[in-house]
DNA sequence: TGTCGTCGTTGAATCGGTTCACAGGCAGAA
DNA sequence: TTCTGCCTGTGAACCGATTCAACGACGACA
């Protein structure tokens, strides 16, 4: 590799600015900016030359100074959980198809369930003037949610329900599906079940952790007996399979496994299977969000089905509202969740 | 200042500037700039009193403004083909990891294989003035990529050999690889083979295609009567279902199946079990890419893997070296798949 | 006591756009 | 002919940060 002596080289030969563009066609600084952004203010004429300087000189303008002048808004910011699990690409597809009806454009990042990675970029979309953000919070700690928002910056939670009157959220009610499918469970007479859980961190694992207590009670066991928690660090494949390992260890397995998401229930299948265990007749699953592999599995795996794409969907109107002329005021909205049984419950007829 | 009736609501407060906090710091305006940047030429008792001022101000400084004055460039813009593809999400992963270590971040988009969109994406990041960009391109036509890199953007192929000398490349032997999947299915006594294909505007769809033509000329057969080719308009499970569905109404289909990737394989294999036929008695079947649940599959599937997150880190390190200081020339590089085989060919022991 | 160097701080210039008050030209009305 | 109004086009002010020449204070040294 050949170094250039002492300066670092010049990145190209410096991008044209709209003087260079003025000069060019003749015209002043206004009229080119004229031209781009309210073309009918200007004469056909000098609009064709301007046009062709710009198309000459290959001048395209700088978001920056635009952004800092202007104020021009129209990037808005999503941070997921995991960008690599299927149900937040789905939520992910949804969020840009609303935007990009609106014109607006999507920053897309994955805090990997990392608080800080979160907080890292929480302050990077800030810092670049994002209208707003969705965010699944990676942390029970809404506080630096609710100070972006006071600050004016809109924001909208993404499946989670916001606890605060402040923030919109759009969420799916992890509480009943959880119930739904432990109540499942219990319908085919397991009496105890194993739980692969996340960090009570996040707000889901909360949630579904809750539905499942909330269904053994209801059919009269005792949670403390009945559910047999394990929690693992990542709500991916690898989860499910460390999961697994850790419950087969421990000896005396339940006969019946809830896994906290699809992906876990994945590994955990896997690892099952590694282990010499059939599925559903020594180990009967249940997955949560329904993705798009799951009916096609080795074993298809039930699951509870959520609305996807249309929480994406939904997220993005309302922080397109609420961000918007009107600023419309915080809303909740909540959608139910369906059970879909196949065979790795044992229940599919 | 008072806001005048009948404009548009402001957004909070107004966000604080450099100047309010030197103000509420009593000191200049450069005082505060160099606390922020170059700690050490400022005082400590005048440091406290900044850091005082801004914690109390919550002052987030304005990324456009830093961005116009300093050119300074720590984003890095990444568009994929298809971002719900595993296969994708992967290769973000890895570019997320290494752009991280180097204190970089990622703007992350999806083309959807749609040259508008992409075009789209190419000029909301130039006018963003991004450092450089990852790009798997949904057309042929690489002209535009090229005039980028021209012009000083750091341009990167992703699991795409550059025809250009000018730009750097980061890929898998395609051709290869798919000719090592239809030697496979040659080799276990299938003559005539279907072929799901995208739009030979994607550069893998062409690639895959020349490796399949390649084995079976290599084998013998003319591939006009060997390769049965079914062209869809998208590399997911719905293309895979209609070019199954398009397949079996032509009548008199092959005896094995060479799906373009993974997640159309999916789909294919949904719309084969639908139509009565069974995996891989009636009909073979091969994917590509190996995503992650590919052996958890009803009938695991056989199928090309790839160095998928090497591919995203190695494409980072050549865009951080071909744009940092010293200006690396442009880098081809290539990587060599494998054949995983699994019962979905028939082939598996 | 005067001079010099160092350290900490200042404030003006600058980046590249947008905006707006205003100027010049021209047509139609008085 | 003069006035009015419209249509184009102009250029200075401004957005919020960074940078750098310059400056005051202070201690060291002759």
């Amino acid at each position: 590799m050949v170094t250039t002596a002492g300066r670092a080289p010049q990145r190209g030969p410096r991008r044209a600015s709209i003087s260079d563009v003025a000069q060019e066609a003749g015209v002043s600084l206004g009229t080119v900016s004229n031209v781009l952004n309210r073309p009918d203010r200007v004469s056909p004429t000098t609009r064709a030359k301007v046009l062709a300087a710009i198309e000459h000189l290959s001048f395209v303008p700088n978001g920056s100074a635009r952004q800092l002048r202007a104020g021009t808004i129209t990037t808005v910011g999503a941070i997921l959980l995991d960008i690599a699990n299927p149900f937040f690409t789905e939520v992910a597809r949804g969020i840009e198809d609303r935007l990009a009806q609106a014109d607006h454009t999507l920053m897309l990042a994955s805090s990997d369930e990392d608080p800080e990675r979160e907080a890292r970029y929480l302050r990077l979309f800030e810092e670049h003037g994002v209208l707003g953000m969705l965010v699944t919070p990676a942390s029970t700690d809404l506080e630096p949610l609710l100070e972006l928002s006071r600050r004016g910056v809109g924001v909208v939670l993404l499946d989670r329900t916001s606890p605060a009157e402040e923030l919109s959220s759009v969420a799916v009610d992890d509480v009943a599906g959880a119930a739904m499918a432990v109540e499942h469970l219990l319908s085919l007479s397991h009496r105890r079940i194993a739980f692969i859980n996340g960090p009570q961190s996040i707000a889901q694992c909360v949630d579904r952790r809750a539905g499942m207590v909330r269904a053994l009670e209801a059919a009269g066991l005792d949670p403390d007996e009945a559910m047999v928690e394990i929690t693992v660090s990542s709500l991916n494949a690898e989860g499910g399979e460390a999961g697994v390992t850790e419950l087969l260890a421990a000896g005396t397995a339940p006969s019946a496994l809830f896994c906290v998401n699809d992906l876990t229930a994945l590994g955990a299948m896997r690892a099952l299977r590694s282990h010499g265990l059939a599925i559903p007749e020594d180990m009967a699953v249940v997955g949560y969000d329904d993705v798009n592999f799951a009916s096609m599995l080795m074993t298809p795996l039930t699951s509870v089905r959520q609305p996807t794409r249309q929480l994406g969907e939904v997220a993005a109107d309302l922080l397109l509202k609420a961000a918007g002329p009107g600023m419309a005021a915080p809303q909740r909205i909540e959608f139910q969740p369906e059970l879909v049984v196949r065979a790795s419950s044992g229940g599919a007829r």
